[in-house]
RNA sequence: GGCUCCAUGGUCAAGCGGUCAAGACAUCGCCCUUUCACGGCGGUAACUCGGGUUCGAUUCCCGAUGGAGUCACCA
């Protein structure tokens, strides 16, 4: 059975965007599912947009994301070098073989000519004035020192058509091809033409990419056929979308990888997340690890269609997560987010851990969870006001003048004890225990909702503290009544 | 605009000629509980429109509409 190799090519402009590590996912997942070789190669090929560090950024990214390459520049696997501005003088030699092949030519154009050739819409097509120059010609302004590029030789009548693995037969008139620039002036390859010249070198025979090259891709194949080679399977992935109208990216912020870390998001429930949008598995279980994707990705399941990146979902998956981790785990991952908040070295991280995890989706909304602990001051009492607990104000008031004189004397303030405590009073005045607990725990924070019940919040605050918060509210219900 | 594609609830999506059209998120309600959560149960909500083909179309074909991509010495 053929061996399947797939890649990953990226361009080092900065950070990894949400979609392209979708379709690394993806083609990492292929690859693994048929038990062959994932490829990482850079293409760095336009030296303008080249960003320092961006090559890091790659690495970390596919580590974090559980994403291993087999291959690439740091992992050579006999197809190197993995980085195109290393296997740069590779690309003219090729690209000669192509115009001796009749699937290119030199093209001497001048940039004024080029300009002229646009219509009222400012869109150009390549009139493939040069193709007609004869070789003794061409050779000649080679050899003076002319200043060329070389451009693909499209026929111009015809259809070409292939078949892609998801969206299936695709044909495209030949007419509507340009003869595109295989090398610029500066001798470098465009993207287009390295790419099918590594892809075949590195012997890559399944190209997993965006859509944005499902048109193009006729092209593709054009060379590959000039040069005898066989053509690799394609499969073409829709974006993913913000909204209706707009692709998700850069532009509207929030859709890198490392955005979704900062705000709290575990890489784990990322990967999950996006491998579901755009693809879905044959059974209705979501939350799926690496290695339960790997063993059910499938090309059925991909989608045509654009997808919407829904963070709501996400958010619900990452929570998901963060309910099956261990005390421990949780308090590694968040701890730059207690740092974060005014608890800083002031409580028990695991104490909190416990209390937070079946309550926080993402990391980032610890801080606003226990800031109260170090905050407390003038609240909306309305709060205290419960229909269903038939809650007034009065009987708020009366219940936590009971629950002072009562834990007055106690000096256990664990959680359980001041728990039973709180049942034995309810019982004495009569009342039911929602009616004790509830007001208790508004009166300690001031706060509607909190990361736990109200004997919870008084064993963190401690003795002094819930006794200073239960007279500051006390006094407060007082004066309103 | 030309070309290439796409079209099921608010969102992700199953479906691949006959289904009361799955499931998940979100939303709403109920229950549990000792108050916040967790959890459990249930509800609302979809085949873009018009023609065909067929005994029968969400499903196949054509058209319209809407959407995406592409038309660079960027990838």
């Amino acid at each position: 059975m053929e061996k399947v190799r797939t890649r990953f090519a990226p361009s080092p402009t900065g950070f990894m965007h949400i979609g392209n590590l979708r379709t690394c996912l993806y083609a990492y997942l292929y690859a693994k599912k048929r038990g062959g070789t994932f490829v990482l190669r850079i293409e760095d090929t336009d030296q303008e947009r080249y960003v320092e560090g961006a090559v890091d950024v790659i690495y970390n990214t596919l580590e974090k994301a559980g994403i291993n390459h087999d291959e690439g520049p740091d992992k050579d696997g006999g197809y190197g070098p993995y980085i195109q501005s290393e296997r740069k003088s590779l690309y003219l030699d090729y690209a000669k073989e192509l115009v001796d092949k009749g699937g290119a030519y030199y093209c001497f154009c001048s940039k004024e000519r080029l300009d002229g050739l646009k219509d009222g819409n400012g869109v150009a097509k390549y009139d493939k004035h040069c193709l007609s120059l004869s070789k003794a010609e061409v050779e000649k302004r080679l050899a003076a020192g002319e200043q060329y590029v070389i451009r693909q030789n499209v026929p111009t009548s015809g259809v070409s058509e292939y078949e892609d693995m998801v969206f299936g037969h695709i044909a495209v008139p030949n007419e509507d091809m340009e003869d595109n620039i295989l090398i610029k002036s500066d001798g470098m390859p465009t993207y287009n033409f390295a790419n099918v010249v590594d892809d075949h070198l590195m012997a890559i025979n399944y190209v997993i990419r965006g859509v944005e090259y499902l048109s193009s891709t006729p092209k593709y194949n054009l060379m590959y056929d000039s040069f005898g080679w066989e053509r690799p399977r394609y499969m073409h992935l829709s974006p993913i979308m913000k909204d209706a109208q707009r692709k998700l990216s850069k532009r509207y912020g929030d859709a890198n990888f490392e955005d979704f870390l900062d705000k709290g998001y575990l890489p784990k429930a990322i990967v999950n997340y996006i491998a579901l949008l755009g693809w879905s598995p044959k059974g209705n279980e979501e939350k799926l690890t690496m290695e339960q994707l790997i063993e059910q990705f499938d090309v059925d399941g991909i989608s045509k269609s654009p997808s919407i990146f829904d963070e709501a979902k996400m958010r619900w998956l990452n929570g998901e997560y963060i309910k099956q981790m261990s005390v421990d785990e949780f308090v590694e991952v968040a701890k730059p987010f207690f740092e974060k908040s005014k608890v800083k070295d002031k409580y028990d991280y695991k104490a909190l851990a416990k209390l937070l995890i079946p309550r926080v989706e993402i990391l980032s909304e610890i801080p606003e969870k226990v800031d109260f602990l170090e905050e407390f001051g003038k609240y909306d009492t309305a709060m205290f006001e419960h229909k269903k607990m038939k809650i007034t104000k009065e009987l708020a008031y009366g219940n936590l003048l009971a629950i002072r004189q009562d834990f007055e004397s106690e000096d256990d303030w664990r959680d359980e004890n001041l728990k039973q405590r709180g049942m034995a009073l309810a019982e004495k005045l009569g009342c039911k225990s929602g009616q004790i607990f509830l007001p208790l725990r508004l009166a300690l924070t001031g706060a509607a909702t909190t990361p736990g019940g109200a004997t919870e919040m008084a064993e963190l605050l401690g003795k002094k503290e819930s006794m200073a918060r239960l007279d500051f509210s006390i006094e407060l219900l007082k004066n309103e009544l």
